[in-house]
DNA sequence: ATGGCCAATCCTATTGGA
């Protein structure tokens, strides 16, 4: 089984990109964030000729979430029933097993802003949820944007980037936190290549310079973990016309 | 030089992203 996540920046724009990458990566499930449509907008009917169903929660403009899969998609939870939110971000659902979780975590702006506390009160909030999912849930994925590089290694300027928004020690030990549920961060299992990284900016060639960060990530839960057998970050749809700013981030599962 | 790029919006400027 492979799952995988990819923040898209508006499916609208992306859905060809999708459906390709869907074409030369016929994974088990994609996780999307920043699908940015209503539910009305989705486009299911497209999404299903490919072979996927979905589950999904949108909003204008902003945030917007979905599970895509080949198998059915049960018990479908959206947002963080702990933490009642107009904005989009989380979207579960159960194939297999397995229980999913999609997430977009707030992007925060700028550390001490209001953004940035409704960041971090939005991860304590996740991860009080996600302890008890996993109680649940033996075999649990949280999927997503993160919009947190957890390490130094995760980061193409540490020193320019120190204490700065997506890598502050407060959004980091949120990160740990989470993990200190019962998660494991898939990508690190493997040996990678060095200044891997799921993002780069628009702007000044990032993407071409390598000037990027890791904030997409999969964590596994500890019994799910030991049958991940390979995690990758896939560039090339970096490459392709009119991208995301973002690349998926995929597992392998021998299940 | 605090911007550069991109997407969305009551849209030819502004906001948010990361």
């Amino acid at each position: 089984m492979k799952i995988a996540t990819w923040n898209v920046n508006s499916l609208k724009v992306r859905l060809p990109h999708v459906l390709q990458w869907l074409e030369d990566n016929p994974v088990d499930v994609l996780c999307l964030q920043e699908t940015k449509l209503t539910d009305d907008k989705f486009p299911v009917m497209e999404i299903g000729a490919a072979g996927y169903q979905v589950a999904f929660t949108g909003q204008k403009t902003y945030n917007g979430v979905a599970i895509l899969s080949k198998k059915p998609v049960t018990d479908i939870v959206k947002n963080n029933p702990l933490f009642p939110d107009e904005q989009q971000r989380i979207v579960a659902a159960t194939v297999d097993n397995i229980r999913i979780v999609c997430a977009y975590v707030p992007n925060g702006q700028a550390v001490g802003s209001e953004k940035y506390s409704y960041k971090l009160d939005w991860l304590r909030s996740l991860t009080q949820w996600l302890a008890e999912e996993r109680q649940k849930h033996p075999y649990l994925a949280l999927l997503g944007d993160y919009n947190i590089a957890p390490e130094d290694r995760d980061v193409y300027d540490p020193v320019a980037w120190e204490g700065n928004v997506l890598v502050s020690p407060p959004e980091r030990d949120a990160f740990r936190a989470l993990q200190d549920i019962d998660f494991i961060d898939a990508y690190r299992l493997f040996e990678q290549p060095e200044k891997s990284y799921s993002w780069w900016d628009y702007r000044q060639l990032g993407f071409q310079k390598n000037r990027g960060l890791r904030i997409d990530h999969i964590l596994l839960s500890k019994a799910l973990a030991p049958h991940c057998t390979a995690c990758t970050i896939d560039r090339i749809p970096r490459k392709w016309t009119q991208p995301s700013d973002h690349t998926p981030v995929i597992a392998e599962l021998d299940i």
